[in-house]
DNA sequence: CCGACAACCTGTGAGC
DNA sequence: TGCTCACAGGTTGTCG
């Protein structure tokens, strides 16, 4: 599903119509996702103001003031495999609700924003605002797209990990947002083979992979996503990178850049796509 | 600590 | 047409 440019994308639609509107209504139809979606979410919910949309790793937040409850806190949106938001401005009709529309957030000035999650993975719970960061927040690495991300300290992060550098690149602790498109895109641009023992990459590769895993997820938002399956931007349209990919899912056509054809590989019960002339 | 893998769940496409 | 199997963008827990 939605990696770090899907939630960005998503987050940004968001931003620009529902910030500084009041929550009128929250409601679920299906509880059942990764984590149930809390009983009280409703009465939680009703009657804050969204004071900010921002993006954690491939989580989505909104930042609730304490409009008439104790004190504010952050509602946190996982998308997990399957998931997108479709948002309705003030004023459209709205379409009758689809099969796995699971929660609907009826906003001030008429906006609807629905959520649409057919395998469920995902996640929609409330944190109250502490002098703490959430739990499901607490242990992530750094946002790629932020300075904290640089050749020292990823090289740092992945001394004396053995694993395939792959495999390194999708942990949410080594670097958040790098799901298993862009992790193959990335490995791509930089020029490195997806097998490659993780510590064994020097400062000069790594610093080539830095770079190519923020040109890859930049592109990657520009392009509004990456639609295979499920995923949708919130006007229900698809995103188009998945047609710009240098590898993912293109096992056996010709690498774009010498003419090869594209390999394809399983690591840790994951598709990875790689060209083996252009990666070493 | 690290790494590989199963599990969570539904839908889709391939092959028979 | 219909059955079965493999596989799909993520995360987490378990086992070795």
């Amino acid at each position: 599903m939605p990696e770090l440019p899907e939630v960005e994308v998503t987050a940004r639609s968001l931003r620009s119509v529902i910030t500084g509107h009041c929550i009128e209504a929250f409601r679920c139809f299906d509880r059942r996702l990764r984590q149930p979606v809390p009983a009280g979410l409703s009465k939680t919910l009703a009657g804050r103001r969204v004071v900010e949309v921002r993006r954690r790793a491939k989580y989505l937040l909104l930042d609730c003031d304490a409009g008439g409850h104790k004190s504010g806190g952050t509602l946190i949106l996982h998308l997990g495999m399957s998931g997108s938001l479709r948002l309705f401005p003030p004023g459209v009709a709205l379409p009758p609700r689809r099969k796995h529309d699971h929660l609907e957030f009826l906003f001030d000035h008429g906006a609807l924003v629905r959520y649409h999650d057919p395998r469920r993975f995902g996640l929609c719970v409330w944190a109250p605002a502490t002098d703490e960061t959430p739990p499901l927040l607490a242990e992530l690495g750094p946002e790629p797209l932020d300075d904290a991300f640089q050749a020292e300290s990823l090289r740092q992060a992945l001394h004396g990990r053995t694993a395939p550098i792959k495999n390194a690149l999708m942990d949410a602790r080594v670097v958040v947002g790098v799901g298993n498109i862009y992790a193959s895109e990335a490995l791509f641009r930089a020029g490195i083979r997806p097998a490659t023992p993780a510590c064994r990459l020097g400062l000069v590769r790594v610093a080539r992979l830095v770079d190519a895993v923020r040109a890859t997820l930049e592109d990657a938002i520009a392009a509004g996503g990456s639609s295979l399956r499920d995923y949708a931007k919130t006007d229900g349209s698809d995103g188009w990178f998945q047609n710009d990919c240098f590898v993912y899912g293109r096992a056996g056509e010709p690498c774009r850049r010498c003419g090869a054809p594209i390999q394809q590989l399983r690591q840790a019960g994951r598709a990875t796509f790689y060209c083996k002339r252009c990666q070493r």
